[in-house]
RNA sequence: GCCGACGUGGCUCAGUGGUAGAGCAGUUGAUUCGUAAUCAACAGGUCAGGGGUUCAAAUCCCCUCGUCGGCUCCA
């Protein structure tokens, strides 16, 4: 129905359609599509105003994309911002004249005629299997296009270009580097402003500004790039979710181990590390002519603590689960904020079960895998099941039985997923779970992997019912990833402001002069003595001043305390909100905190 | 890694060839005040690091380091 009113937008009805769409809450083919459209046309639009601008420019591809478009562009001088300027100028005039695009059907050899000077695009036309091709045509810009597009350039209502980039081309580091023009547009005034807001909004979240104003982390470039320091205040809400995290493994079944974080060389050769995973390791070092290597993974260890003595199949399913830190070689231009680093602290575990346990473990691991997820406050995220790659270990059989399980786990609690056709990783399919930071970017968390590969590298067994040893099976899982990105993403979730539970500083009191200072000491150490993370703002400067800061450092509970209260030995509690509740009584008041830090926790933030 | 932009006190930023600036934060003093900023004084910078051009460099050039945006979503 949606689709069949893109046409009427396309023949000038764009009242009907804008209307429309603001009604819907929810994004969906038909929205994309209308979108989609007016983007590709747009980008389009670019394209004719860089050619005239710049004709030694070649044109490549230029895609709709989630929020905009952009277009690839091969020229040897780099666009300047003042470039961009000159292309909006000149994107405007295409529209104001209101050129209309036209459809043209034609044969290959037509086409290579019409862009025998666009190498490009004759690469692409080589690569088109059908004879016939189409381009579009508006004035005398032609672009090699599948369509579709507006009815012409004047129904473009609201765009603007965002920024350069480098990308390669087809996205392969092996071709030419091209220049990236990145824009959006919409098709109302109104829309363009409402993102543009919500792209300040964004950068209003980012953990990286958040780390620095509430004072939780830094990164410093003597220590090294992608290492994070944790300040006490972020080392605090880090040994919050550590604590929640054991104490829900233990109840889950899962044991907790320790492994160290350096092993010899050839440990990483018996497991495939140094084949497989060279890339992402850090060079040896030597110790007495050994040489050594700083772990990227924890697997090899547990799995050697599982070999440490004759296991029984009576043991299993062994659940071992640590807090890992494992460092990894990431290229400089990916690392970002806590969300890429090369040093982190896994969550990570390792299941250890026969085959008539997987299905059973595997629901298990999923279902942990939510409530961990929702008790943190992520009720949307992304799932993937990815299946079998080419150059896979294992046997088919395996193969299907573990995908299977993962697919009958996933079906089972009802969750959607895509599948991955062939990205498994080779030892075995997995399950990604990825979640959106302030942008929308998504960022890869949890991990649900079936390995048949290592139990074969390390040869271990259990000793079976019959008396014989049986290759168990492995499950690697990370629930919330590593502790540095979850916290990344808590930050921007949260926009720093951490429900109660998770709140570094939880209260704070503050004094209306300093005749009230022993009452608000006696305050914080009752608080203290209740389990409350409570700190006092006893300077000499008015309350309004200390409600701001306790404000900007997003406190939930403000505790203000003035002769009235002392007088009546209550407190006036003002909420992170702005609401005023008046004078309570201590008792009360923390009472309703360890309600609320229970109900937080797997709720929504309350204020 | 590659392409581009950027790097000035703790933070946010001004300064484009001629003696390094502001606001906030900090320190000290005054003020004892009722729900988002009381006033004043003081202190704080090898302008990321290194090299070069110049009588003179935060400013121009080169190198290094770091940060940011991108490098998947096929005409």
């Amino acid at each position: 129905m949606i689709k069949s009113m893109v046409p009427l937008f396309i023949d000038g009805m764009q009242e009907t359609y804008s209307k429309h769409m603001s009604q819907r809450q929810e994004k969906n083919e038909g929205e994309s599509n209308g979108l989609e459209i007016l983007r590709h046309s747009t980008s389009h639009i670019m394209a004719q105003a860089v050619k005239e601008l710049y004709p030694d420019s070649k044109i490549t591809i230029g895609p709709a994309i989630k929020d905009g478009f952009y277009y690839d562009f091969d020229r040897d001088k780099p666009f300047t911002t003042e470039d961009l300027e000159k292309i909006e100028k000149r994107m405007e005039e295409i529209i104001r004249v209101d050129i209309p695009f036209e459809r043209i059907e034609t044969s290959k050899n037509k086409a290579r005629e019409i862009f025998k000077n666009e190498m490009y695009k004759i690469e692409l036309i080589n690569e088109i299997q059908d004879e016939k091709v189409s381009v579009y045509k508006q004035g005398d810009f032609v672009d090699l296009c599948r369509g579709p597009h507006l009815s012409s350039t004047g129904k473009v209502k609201a765009f603007k270009l965002l920024s350069v980039a480098g990308s390669y081309w087809r996205g392969d580091e092996k071709n030419k580097m091209l220049q990236r023009i990145y824009g959006t547009s919409f098709f109302t005034r109104e829309d363009l402003e409402k993102y543009l807001n919500k792209l300040d909004e964004a950068k209003r979240r980012d953990h990286r500004k958040l780390g620095k104003d509430l004072d939780l982390f830094s990164v410093d470039e003597d220590i090294g790039s992608g290492l994070v320091n944790w300040h006490p205040k972020g080392a605090l809400v880090r040994y919050i979710i550590e604590n929640f995290w054991r104490e829900e493994h233990y109840k889950n079944g899962y044991q907790i181990v320790y492994s160290p974080h350096i092993a010899k060389v050839s440990l990483w050769h018996t497991s495939g590390h140094m084949s497989f995973y060279k890339d992402n390791m850090y060079s040896p070092m030597d110790i007495e002519g050994v040489p050594y290597i700083v772990k990227p993974m924890n697997c090899p260890f547990h799995i050697k603590m599982y070999k440490s003595r004759l296991k029984s199949y009576r043991e299993l399913p062994i659940r071992w689960a640590e807090l890992g830190t494992v460092y990894r070689y990431e290229r400089s231009g990916v690392l970002h904020g806590l969300l890429r680093v090369r040093g982190f602290t896994q969550d990570d575990a390792h299941i250890f079960c026969r085959l008539d346990q997987l299905n059973d473990e595997i629901e298990r691991v999923l279902h942990f895998t939510i409530y961990m997820l929702r008790s943190f406050g992520f009720n949307e995220f992304d799932i993937y099941l990815s299946t079998m790659p080419e150059g896979y270990v294992g046997t088919i059989s395996n193969w299907e039985k573990a995908t299977g399980a993962l697919k009958g786990a996933l079906e089972k609690f009802g969750l959607k997923y895509d599948i991955d056709p062939g990205a498994g990783v080779f030892y075995g399919p997995k399950i990604d779970v990825k979640i959106k930071d302030s942008l929308e970017r998504t960022w890869q968390c949890s991990t649900i992997q079936v390995d048949f590969n290592l139990p074969e590298r390390f040869n271990i067994t259990y000793i079976g019912e019959d008396n014989s040893p049986h290759q168990p099976i492995m499950i690697h899982r990370a629930l919330l990833g590593s502790l540095e990105r979850f916290f990344g993403c808590l930050i921007e979730h949260y926009a720093g402001a951490f429900p109660l539970w998770l709140a570094p500083v939880q209260v704070k009191i503050m004094t209306i002069t300093d005749r009230q200072n022993d009452y608000a000491r006696k305050i914080v150490k009752y608080l203290s003595d209740s389990g409350i993370r409570g700190e006092t703002d006893l300077r000499n400067e008015k309350v309004g001043f200390k409600i701001r800061e306790a404000q900007m450092e997003k406190i939930p509970y403000m505790l203000i305390v003035g002769d009235r209260e002392v007088e009546s030995e209550t407190i006036s509690v003002r909420k992170r909100g702005g609401e005023d509740m008046g004078k309570v009584n201590i008792e009360k008041f923390i009472e309703n905190i360890k309600e609320e830090c229970t109900v937080n926790k797997g709720g929504v933030l309350n204020s």
